[in-house]
DNA sequence: CGAGAGGTTGAGCAATCTCAACGGGGGTGG
DNA sequence: CCACCCCCGTTGAGATTGCTCAACCTCTCG
């Protein structure tokens, strides 16, 4: 799979402002690379889209590729045998997946809007990073912010009611979109994502937006699009 | 807070085996580190002890210290403004914590049982990371690993059940304890910190090991050793 | 021996789930 | 262009799991 066409948003390092140099390579990844790093990154890297619903890979496969997002979002999950999900993250433009140092993918992935992304073989992803420490440093720190907030989602999970998961679910978003208090916030994925990554039925979480609408605590136009009038208030139902 | 007295077990790299190479320096970092980088390491540590409840540190507090626990188990936990607790993890010798890259703790730390760590300050810990890139090869796989088992969390408190969960978190132990299929495993936290850590209430805990046993799933000697007569089959309850 | 902490058990309750019906929007085929 | 269908989301009613509250038990410690 080659490159093809122009990047529209490339972001880098996980920052919100696209960065020069990147942006004609279609890659997420420039943190901390000079020019000819960057080089011999892009050598390294392939551009591949998906559409929504197409699975990048299964939980369980032979980890032979890493990704980094640079354009939409892929949620990434678990299952049980008898089909219960567990959504574990939504990762958007300037996010790693499959930095697994396990043999195998430990979840699986899948696109919930149009995904443009760059893979690197696994192998040659090591060899560079090994020759980039910075890059090492990097990930290091991606990894241990992911990690934060997998604990604040295991908080979420453990002890939080389905209100007060989905004031959390809400304000999160409104952050990752950086939307100011006016504007909106956009749900790009379905009831039944929003559910599984909150641990709740569709039906609940149905319920609890129509509570919280009714209540005045949020604004609904459409099924995804949300205004949030009062951001404190929110953070109370919250529980934080 | 000076070394003090002999070390029983350190184990090191997160490996089973105790290494010789630290066993005097009551270090639990020497992963792929040489005679010379290892005493570097012992200069800038200094060793620490806690009895069960001593809190190591609090969440919110400024990160200014890491740690690598030697010997003894360590909880980690969120808390909500009503006391609503999660635990996040249970530490053992050779593992870290600490490993902030924000500026204060996102959560807190508490010895469970008696003991042991190894304490870096911060800016010191960092500074020979910048100059052991095989260290931060060996932390990445770490934060990589640590991910997997929160993810693996999530979905436990997500969608499993609470015979699911106590199943899983039996196993889990087992393991941990690398007990054979005979040996029993034994429960070092109370009823309470399990709960809290499965998303339970005690009640439910005691309940849900009560009917295991009334079954035959397990048998309970005291309040804390379990044995599992057939690991298949709890593996079965445990869904997975 | 009494007090307190931790654990178990019981009864009733409540939050969330399950099952089911219904509605709207978008795509498709006649 | 319209009718139909299907998917997704909403709403309702009843079932169920796990929670709350409370009693009781056991062990340890002073």
């Amino acid at each position: 799979m080659g490159r093809n066409g122009p990047v529209m948003n490339p972001v880098c390092c996980g920052a919100q402002v696209p960065c020069d140099r990147c942006k004609a390579r279609d890659l997420a990844v420039c943190a901390v690379l000079d020019e000819q790093e960057l080089q011999r990154f892009s050598a390294a890297a392939t551009s591949a889209r998906l559409e929504p619903g197409q699975t990048l890979f299964h939980e369980g496969e032979p980890a032979e590729e890493m990704f980094s997002l640079t354009e939409g979002m892929i949620k990434l999950y678990k299952l049980l045998q008898d089909g219960r999900r567990q959504i574990t993250g939504f990762l958007m433009a300037g996010d790693f997946l499959g930095l697994a140092f396990g043999r195998t993918y430990v979840y699986s992935a899948e696109a919930v809007t149009p995904v443009r992304l760059c893979r690197f073989r696994r192998a040659a992803f090591l060899r560079l990073l090994e020759e980039m420490p910075h890059l090492e440093r990097n990930l290091l720190g991606r990894a241990s912010s992911e990690l934060a907030a997998a604990q604040e989602q295991m908080l979420l999970l453990g002890r939080k009611t389905a209100r007060e998961r989905l004031a959390t679910f809400l304000l999160a978003i409104a952050e990752r979109q950086h939307r100011g208090d006016r504007e909106p916030v956009e749900l790009l994925m379905s009831r039944s994502d929003i559910a599984d990554y909150l641990g709740l039925t569709i039906e609940t979480v149905s319920r609890t937006l129509s509570t919280m609408r009714r209540v005045g605590a949020i604004t609904l136009d459409g099924k995804s699009r949300v205004y949030i009038p009062d951001r404190d208030a929110l953070r109370s139902i919250a529980g934080l």
